[in-house]
RNA sequence: GGACCUAUAGCCUAGUUUGGAUAAGGCGUCAGCCUUCUAAGCUGAAGAUCCAGGGUUCAAAUCCCUGUGGGUCCGCCA
């Protein structure tokens, strides 16, 4: 909690701190806890009587009126209120509103940033695509929530790795390389590269139901490309290097990029001594002809190393890319950004580490839902996907065709559209609680009204706008005269404006980007209200022109520094 | 058979980690608001046995137990 509070109060009244050292010497006590009241009227802080009803023998209704009556005002505290078993506290909202202004006007763009994370260096794997495969609206997932946990920490000072551990090795290449040789030819491969491979893929697992020896055909071809079989060496870095450039089309449209483009191919060459480290350190076992890690003290099915027929699985390649980034970057955080289905494989791969005495707590799977249809799951297998280009696309379209409809006459059309329409859909995704799962629905989807980005969009441009009208130029030295923010609309802006950081902070704990969709949800709604009651420019007060231009300033800050974290561009116009 | 996740208005969700003041928002429905800073907006109305049943507590959507529904996973796929 002091840890916290170091980074996070830059406000020089420490309000809360004065209230309870007043209510600790009242009292006699060495701690007390205040809460946020749930209703801004009833004030800034509330001191619940409850638990002190039991040693004074008295209502809490009681203690609450008493306490009114004897407590001396804390600092920066205006009024004390009973309200039934509850002590409320106001606080003095010019002093407040003026710190909580004057930090984000010198900090602009920086607002909310911190150095928190004290440069320790977090790693991030996400997106990590399989080879071979179209990008679909699954991946989208794994992409954006890891985009924007990177951009957290690295706001926040920490210093972010991100890591694109590209699906390129494994049985499912053995399965795409026998299928080419069968079936495949390259005039067909270089028209339409993951197409052409994908279908090679659904028609070996068609051929697969009805022959399911094939799948030892599979295997055999993954034994020889990873024994370094030449031919198949090459093609196999041919489907590599086609798909990667496909990919890179999706992440530039997202405008996403990575530190290191690691496949699980990347640590072939690293298993073999892998394997050693392992047996050296911890006990394994020969099972059915394999090599295992037990783990059945642990009550979980065993990690497998080493298959029957001498190639290795996941798991290993896993292993490998732990201990190669431990090694290398000595990171304090790894996040593996990966759906939850792969849960007991990151639980047993975490157990494994932790047995050979590498710190746990540093692994996170930070784990997500699955995307399905309302009639049932996504399936590569089955080829019945969607692709997230066409996704993007439409919502692109559709943004394209609601500007020609409401703003006809704005410039940049596409531009912003493309902002409006990407937006939306990652902020689809990340304003919900990663771990549930979301039911696809092109008309939820393509919709830009109520809790979406395009409503936030527009809040800001909305902001922006009044701030160009004004003609006030917002300086952090303008002499602002705070004590003319007195509506309740206001006050609860600079309220919501000052949590930005904690908000922040929250979500390098949990990982879970949808506090700040939801926050800015709310701010954006705050000032909605606001913007409907209340005239910010008007030329015979400049006074309280130039106050509420300082908030809309702020709120239009915060917007514009809280998308770029979830990776969604603003607007000045739309 | 076992393990993990999940359940909040017709629908989608926040709140649950850290128990407190009338359970918050959006979609949809109904009634209003554009000659005044962008109506992708705002105001109001209707709409909730917070899955069920027990327990702990002054206080439970929140903590504990037992069920039920849904999802995911359970060595040679990743």
């Amino acid at each position: 909690m002091e840890g916290k509070n170091r980074y996070i109060k830059k406000i020089k009244m420490n309000f809360e701190k004065n209230i309870k050292d007043v209510l600790k010497k009242q009292l006699n006590l060495k701690e007390v806890v205040l809460e946020i009241p749930s209703n801004i009227e009833l004030g800034d802080y509330a001191f619940p009587c409850f638990t002190l009803s039991k040693f004074l023998k008295k209502s809490p209704v009681q203690i609450s009126k008493e306490l009114e009556q004897k407590i001396k005002l804390p600092k920066g505290v205006i009024k004390i209120i009973s309200i039934g078993p509850y002590l409320n506290f106001f606080i003095d909202k010019t002093i407040f509103s003026k710190e909580v202004i004057t930090n984000i006007l010198r900090k602009k763009e920086k607002y909310g940033s911190s150095c928190f994370g004290k440069k320790e260096k977090v790693l991030v794997e996400f997106s990590s695509p399989n080879i071979a495969k179209p990008f679909g609206i699954g991946h989208l997932r794994s992409t954006v929530i890891g985009n924007s946990l990177a951009k957290i920490h690295s706001f926040l000072g920490y210093n972010v790795i991100k890591v694109n551990h590209i699906g390129d090795w494994g049985t499912q290449f053995g399965k795409l390389l026998y299928s080419f040789e069968k079936w495949g030819n390259k005039r067909d491969l270089r028209k339409d590269p993951i197409n052409y491979l994908f279908n090679l893929y659904v028609k070996f697992h068609n051929e697969l139901e009805k022959d399911n020896l094939l799948i030892e055909d599979a295997r055999i071809y993954f034994k020889k490309l990873e024994e370094g079989n030449v031919k198949l060496t090459k093609l196999w870095s041919l489907f590599s290097s086609l798909s990667l450039s496909e990919f890179q089309r999706v992440y530039n449209l997202l405008n996403i990029d990575f530190d290191y483009i690691q496949g699980e191919s990347f640590y072939q060459s690293k298993l073999d001594s892998t394997i050693d480290i392992i047996k050296k350190t911890i006990p394994t076992e020969i099972s059915e002809g394999a090599l295992i890690v037990n783990l059945k003290k642990k009550n979980m099915p065993p990690l497998l190393l080493r298959k029957t027929n001498g190639s290795t699985t996941y798991h290993t390649r896993d292993m490998a890319a732990a201990l190669y980034r431990l090694n290398k970057f000595k990171p304090k955080k790894l996040l593996y950004v990966v759906g939850s289905e792969q849960r007991l494989h990151f639980n047993q791969l975490f157990e494994v580490l932790s047995m050979m005495n590498l710190s746990r707590e540093k692994f996170n799977h930070v784990d997500f839902g699955l995307i399905n249809f309302p009639e049932g799951k996504m399936s590569t297998r089955k080829g019945n996907i969607i692709l997230l280009e066409e996704v993007l696309d439409k919502s692109i379209n559709l943004a394209l065709t609601t500007i020609n409809k409401k703003n006809p006459s704005l410039k940049n059309k596409e531009i912003i559209a493309k902002k409006v329409g990407i937006g939306s859909i990652i902020f689809a995704d990340l304003s919900n609680d990663r771990i549930r799962n979301i039911s696809f629905d092109w008309d939820k989807i393509l919709d830009f009204e109520g809790e979406t980005a395009p409503y936030i969009q527009y809040t800001y441009a909305r902001a922006r706008s009044i701030l160009k009208k004004s003609k006030i130029k917002i300086l952090s030295k303008n002499k602002i005269d705070f004590s003319l923010i007195t509506t309740k609309e206001e006050y609860n802006l600079i309220k919501q404006i000052s949590i930005f950081e904690e908000v922040l902070m929250k979500i390098a704990t949990d990982l879970k980007p949808h506090h700040l969709a939801k926050y800015l949800l709310v701010l954006s709604q705050s000032f909605n209200e606001f913007y409907h009651k209340h005239k910010v420019i008007d030329l015979d007060n400049k006074e309280i022109m130039l106050a509420r231009a300082s908030i809309v300033y702020s709120v239009a800050q915060i917007i514009k520094n809280g998308l770029n974290l979830l990776g969604i561009d603003v607007s000045e116009e739309m």
